[in-house]
RNA sequence: GCCCGGGUGGCGGAAUCGGUAGACGCAGCGGACUUAAAAUCCGUUGUCCGCAAGGACGUGGGGGUUCAAGUCCCCCCCCGGGCACCA
């Protein structure tokens, strides 16, 4: 069904970009021009940006950076003839928008629709090829229900638990954030201070997926630098636990290390203060030191353990383990610069071969041992320096010496292995994903709480079979155990129950502790349903006294899976519909800021690789091609914000300039992947580009211009440039390269203004290359130029290689290597024959006479090189 | 400290299987059109020497490989990003 071209779009002679942008916005809209369809059997293209927190400042100039080059991709991709997906959606949960409700006391639901109705109107401004119709929405309880669903996945697969651990506590934020949300010691949103403290948190078990996390990088395609910061985030290491004796003590000492080969080194053990054996290895002498020392080191913050630790910091505990190889004691010390939360949370000091525990060795006169000498024994190399880290030869290692330290990396592991005293393993800087947040805002968790004899009686009755994980999820408080029951998928959404106020409860429990109705209910397992406990029980075996979840969920739950949901926007049964889902796949480009790239890039892989194991997504990765576009900083070359007053606003370019001068500066800027400061004079060059277009199609009267002409013939040259243009534009907008596609397109402009006529033919080509770039004028000058079909549904042009050939190339020549002069040769012209043409150039003779010509190059087609001296 | 990315005219940036450095645009300068302005068009614009033709120099700095280096190799400086006591 093609849409029927009504009316001519506007009729002014000028350039109105104005009038000619709002009503081919309008046609789109109305035509559906920019929706995808549901043909199964055409080529799909799925291509999605990251999608936006709908923010009461509405967009700035970074967010139509990254949606024009989708934009442009889309539009070429539809005229390359593919069923084109480009969505968009709102990630609206979150931080702002609930403390803008504490503040005025209005619903977020309010505030975010009010954002999200700006957002949506300031985006169709800029012409943006977006599906509207399969927009989702976080918030909405139709898109979190699945959100929701997905999290019951994790439950019933064991990888979600609840656990009181050290978190980090944002008082000003009223919550506890992730390790990824605090930069520098300090909130990343806000720049709050933080503090360690003991709560009870949902903790999703990414771990479990470290190996197929870092396995599966190998497969996308992904800017290195994001692959990268994905490996070290997962951090494995390959090493061995080895077990040490313990001179008073049946116990044993479990260390890991990535350097047994160090093993003869050790002098040292070093436990964190935190570590299990710490009271029963410290001596009676020692005690009050050990307990001083650890009680310092549990006030301290990560940050005042690690980056302000200019010192290392310890004390003697008074007991010795036991070498696994010599059998010699050796001395066992607390220090905090071992961290209880990795490996075995204790190590061997090898201060020789690991700069910390030289450190440390050093300034407490501890005995180093050298066990590792540089390979190199030529006269000339350098002693080894301690402490010396880099590869090497065993020495003072008895039997080893000698021996690669890679080779008796193993072979040391190995003969431990055998006297069981250690094993090869491997180690994951990875931690388990906190994943509570004490805030309104956010999806609630579909869970309630009873007691250990309701857990037993809902299990025995079979009804959750299915949807229960092996080990029931419980945490105890107050010596009281509560028991995790998943509420039923039909039940779903739980949604968010309206608060008087959106204040945390202070207790270090969301706003959703004040809810009590909604809190603390009678509540049937089997169906969900649910009364208020102040309410009598109802009738049945299936109803429990039951509690709530106050916690929600974090802001990056909604947008782990939101590129699934654009498949099937409103399906109610499911996530999507396992045909939708399997035709449209994975998006084949995910175009969003490298800010994202151990966060939310992150975590969606590990949704993505569950409802994969689960069967619900036909691949095990989310996004196969990734580019990140580049930050756009103020006119003084700093990031725009508002405190600088160097923010630019689209809507004031727009009104100045139009929204396809906007896009194409946006594009022409420089590489979209680049850093690149905004020039507010620079815009002048794409909008007088689009005006000369303009001219030069578009007579005086409005009509078609008359050096455009059906019949003409176009010169050979502009045959040849017309298709160099459009082979190279062709190539650049797959490469997203569209600063130098513009410049193209600049270049033939200029031609075109030369020439005294055009044939109609060309033109065309011309405004369909520059159509997805700059499609408002792009359409009118289509419909202009006697179209009947909208641009957007032409086929993109092919290029005419015939037109390409050239009968001479051009040679440059040069003496020693140095330019002088150049000339058009036949294309098969021979060495000899460019060399008797150099030969009568002046500029050529003049550095050559008097000299022997030793040598000549001649690269067809480039150069031809004298070498004469 | 470690790991990446990058330094090219007054400015944004082109050009990297080694082959005319500075495409395209901005800004500047000169000119045309105009009563004037806007808009538009033409010319010019890396630095230095030269009336010119032309020559020398030139891609952060220093060395090297090559007939030929922005591009490859070694050392160093500066800027941006990431990680940071993970044994």
């Amino acid at each position: 069904m093609l849409p029927f071209f009504k009316t001519m779009a506007t009729n002014s002679p000028d350039y109105n970009f104005t009038e000619i942008e709002s009503t081919w916005q309008k046609y789109w809209e109305e035509n559906k021009t920019c929706a995808a369809e549901e043909a199964q059997d055409k080529e799909k293209y799925y291509i999605l940006d990251m999608f936006p927190y709908p923010s009461g400042a509405g967009l700035h100039i970074g967010h139509p950076e990254g949606y024009t080059g989708t934009d442009i991709l889309a539009r070429y991709q539809r005229a390359k003839g593919k069923n084109v997906l480009h969505p968009m959606g709102w990630d609206a949960f979150g931080l702002p928008t609930e403390q803008y409700a504490i503040k005025t006391g209005k619903h977020p639901k309010e505030t975010s629709e009010i954002n999200i109705k700006n957002f949506r109107a300031q985006l169709q401004k800029l012409g943006f090829y977006f599906d509207y119709d399969r927009e989702v929405n976080t918030t909405d309880p139709n898109y979190y229900r699945w959100t929701q669903w997905i999290f019951l996945q994790l439950f019933k697969r064991g990888l979600a638990y609840v656990d009181k651990r050290p978190v980090w506590w944002c008082e000003a934020l009223g919550t506890v954030l992730a390790n990824e949300e605090i930069v520098d010691g300090k909130s990343e949103r806000g720049a709050h201070p933080v503090v360690r403290k003991n709560l009870r948190q949902w903790v999703l078990k990414i771990t479990a997926y470290a190996e197929r996390l870092l396995e599966d990088l190998d497969e996308l395609d992904w800017p290195d630098s994001t692959k990268r910061m994905q490996k070290a985030w997962i951090g494995k290491s390959t090493g061995a636990n080895v077990t040490f004796g313990l001179e008073n003590s049946d116990e044993t000492l479990e260390i890991y290390t990535t350097r047994p080969d160090t093993l003869m080194g050790v002098s040292y053990m070093v436990l964190a203060p935190e570590h299990a054996l710490v009271e029963e290895l410290t001596t009676a002498e020692q005690k009050d030191a050990v307990q001083t020392y650890a009680n310092t080191a549990a006030a301290k913050s990560d940050l005042e353990r690690t980056e302000l630790a200019k010192e290392k910091t310890g004390v003697f505990s008074g007991s010795y383990a036991i070498h696994p190889i010599t059998g010699n004691r050796v001395p066992i010390w607390i220090a905090d610069y071992v961290l209880v939360s990795y490996g075995t949370g204790a190590i061997m000091a090898v201060p020789a071969h690991d700069t910390r525990d030289h450190e440390f060795a050093t300034q407490f006169e501890i005995p180093i041992v050298q066990v590792i000498e540089k390979a190199d024994k030529s006269a000339d190399a350098e002693a080894t320096e301690l402490p010396y880290t880099g590869d090497g030869v065993l020495v003072n290692s008895g039997e080893y010496d000698g021996l690669d330290w890679q080779v008796a990396k193993e072979k040391i592991t190995e003969s431990l292995s055998t006297e069981g005293k250690g094993k090869a393993t491997t180690q994951y800087k990875l931690r388990d994903w906190l994943f509570s947040r004490q805030r309104y805002w956010g999806e609630p968790f579909p869970i309630a709480w009873v007691t250990k004899e309701d857990y037993i009686a809902a299990v025995a009755s079979g009804d959750l079979a299915g949807h229960l994980p092996d080990e029931p999820v419980v945490y105890t408080e107050e010596g009281v155990s509560h028991y995790a029951l998943p509420i039923p998928t039909k039940a779903l959404p739980l949604t968010l129950p309206d608060v008087e106020s959106y204040e945390p409860a202070g207790t270090g429990e969301s706003p959703l502790a004040k809810a009590t109705d909604w809190l603390e209910i009678w509540y049937n397992y089997e169906s969900g349903e649910y009364v208020p406990a102040s309410q009598d029980k109802p009738e049945g075996e299936k109803w429990l006294r039951a509690s709530r979840e106050t916690n929600t969920m974090p802001q990056w739950a909604g947008s782990c899976w939101y590129y699934l949901r654009y498949v099937d926007p409103t399906n109610s049964e499911a996530i999507g519909d396992p045909e939708k889902l399997k035709y449209w796949g994975v998006p084949d480009m995910y175009v969003g800021g490298a800010e994202h790239a151990v966060l939310h890039l992150f975590y969606a892989r590990f949704w993505h690789k569950v409802l994969f194991d689960e069967g619900v997504v036909p691949t095990s990765e989310p996004f196969t091609k990734l580019f990140h576009q580049g930050i756009i900083l103020g006119e003084n070359g700093q990031k725009m914000s508002k405190s600088l007053g160097n923010v630019v606003n689209p809507d004031d370019i727009i009104k100045d300039y139009g929204a396809d001068t906007l896009r194409l500066y946006l594009m022409f800027l420089g590489p979209l992947e680049a850093m690149k400061p905004w020039n507010t004079k620079g815009i002048e060059g794409t909008f007088r580009f689009l005006k000369k277009v303009w001219r030069e199609l578009v007579g005086q009267d409005g009509q078609l211009n008359e050096k455009v002409n059906a019949d003409f013939a176009d010169s050979k040259e502009t045959d040849r440039l017309i298709n160099e243009t459009i082979k190279k534009i062709t190539e650049d907008t797959e490469n997203l390269r569209f600063n130098t596609a513009i410049s193209t397109m600049m270049i033939f402009a200029n031609h075109l203004q030369s020439l005294e006529s055009v044939s109609l033919n060309t033109a065309k080509s011309f405004v369909q290359l520059l159509a997805p770039f700059a499609p408002h004028i792009c359409e009118e000058l289509w419909k202009r130029l006697g179209s009947d079909k909208t641009v957007t549904q032409a086929p993109w042009p092919q290029v005419d290689e015939s037109k390409l050939v050239v009968d001479e190339i051009k040679v440059v020549f040069q003496v020693n290597g140095k330019f002088r002069g150049q000339t058009m040769v036949a294309k098969d012209a021979t060495q000899d024959d460019v060399l008797a043409i150099a030969m009568q150039e002046p500029r050529v003779t003049a550095q050559t006479d008097g000299k022997t010509i030793r040598k000549v190059i001649y690269v067809p087609g480039k150069i031809l090189n004298i070498v004469a001296n």
